[in-house]
DNA sequence: ATAAATACTTTGACAAGACTAAAAAATAAT
DNA sequence: ATTATTTTTTAGTCTTGTCAAAGTATTTAT
């Protein structure tokens, strides 16, 4: 009887968990074609996945396949949750690619935009110990480069009081600490006007009748930017600004 | 049709040209078993993998699987070796392998004898970008940890004249620039009793009896090693010493 | 209330990689 | 030179992960 530890833990299973536990903070309950489209693969093969880690593995094509107890609870037709198990992986999963994608940006120059590619690919090499020595390498950070909160090994999620920027006062000055989209394109303009994380910007001007805000960075710049792109920008508020 | 390049660059084809090269290194021509041996897989895998590699893919199991051009030199139980552009994926391969192990040492804190689980796993993971940026950040290193030497991005093998540490005569001095031995308790052990890469060391004593040697290490420390372990140590001839 | 549209599941298939068993070729021994 | 042994190859099978197509359930709109 070995007992390889982990063996379950594929490619295709941690995937499949990290992107469950993200469009979960969205939506309670995840449908399967979320699910399938945001992985890129057939909603069959996502059924098939979701049965796995339920723990209904007999009937199908998947040989025996053992997850050492269920990950998710599902009832068919009705959308499927990580339960306690599953969210514990989920997070570990997506410790490691943040510490990834802080690595790359702050020792190997990658751009916040060219992240993924190179993430996507590493977050299945890594170990447990090269993620405790990136971890400590970088000084335990608890962010990533956009923003979002790295978990800690015990599952704990750093967290500070955050709004849109979309939905600052006229005036209120703030620092940008996370980005919520993933487009390249968008990222790397918000880099090219300067709205970069720990960026300190007031917002000068809402303009209701053409979508768009104005912010100021530092004393002299000013930038004009859509509101649906600034909804996505989460900021922290500031007392006091220049 | 599809261009997508590399698709045929997986993580068997590359540990399988590798493997090879570093088995050519020793025997001009290599045997199934020797290769499937070094790669802890069945002798029938082997001879499935050098066929295909060899473009004599049709009848076999392995559905088309196409190569660009062939990269090995193969005659049925005639033994097979790498042609040129069979060289040239090795000596990336290789080169990737080394800057790879180069960097869990410097960057990581990893010993000599603990690089090969993590740089298995991460060696068909890092990006041709990433592998640049890794060169980068290390200086373009010309040896790894071991002391073997890392490709260039052209295939070029940076070398040094070296002998062996058993072939230097008595009072010789030298500096240790690579060992061949990969055993993890071997290697632990030469780290232990202070024989590491870049020390200087003269010869004291050959002792043909039970076959070990004696070395100066410093001024003060002296130690003994097998005969055997002794060869696997390259040394670079040095005139003068303390 | 029922037809149409949408969402989900099942079935069957395929590809890559690896294995076992048995046949064939090469090498060694008598 | 013939037989025995070893090595290599062939043939067939298994596992994991993937997809397409077709069938079933649920929801929506009229």
């Amino acid at each position: 009887m070995k007992t390889e530890p982990d063996s379950w833990r594929t490619r295709s299973v941690e995937d499949f968990l990290k992107t469950l536990y993200l469009l979960q903070q969205q939506h309670p309950s995840v449908t399967t074609n979320q699910l399938a489209h945001a992985l890129h693969i057939a909603p069959a093969s996502t059924t098939d996945m979701i049965q796995r880690l339920a723990g209904l593995a007999e009937a199908n094509n998947s040989g025996e396949f053992s997850i050492p107890e269920p990950l998710v609870d599902y009832r068919r037709y009705r959308g499927v949750r990580l339960n306690a198990a599953g969210e514990r992986v989920a997070l570990s999963v997506l410790r490691r690619r943040r510490l990834i994608e802080q690595l790359l940006c702050r020792f190997f120059g990658y751009r916040w935009d060219e992240l993924d590619d190179d993430a996507d690919r590493l977050e299945h090499a890594v170990s447990v110990r090269l993620e405790q020595r990136i971890a400590a390498l970088l000084g335990y950070p608890e962010f990533d480069p956009h923003g979002d909160p790295i978990p800690t090994e015990t599952g704990d999620i750093p967290s500070e009081a955050l709004v849109s920027l979309a939905a600052l006062p006229v005036g209120q000055a703030a620092i940008i600490r996370r980005v919520d989209d993933q487009t390249p394109e968008v990222l790397r303009s918000l880099a090219n006007l300067g709205l970069v994380l720990e960026r300190a910007v007031r917002l000068r001007e809402r303009n209701e009748l053409n979508d768009t805000l104005t912010v100021e960075l530092g004393t002299w710049q000013v930038e004009t930017i859509s509101l649906r792109v600034a909804q996505t920008i989460a900021v922290k508020r500031f007392p006091t600004y220049e």
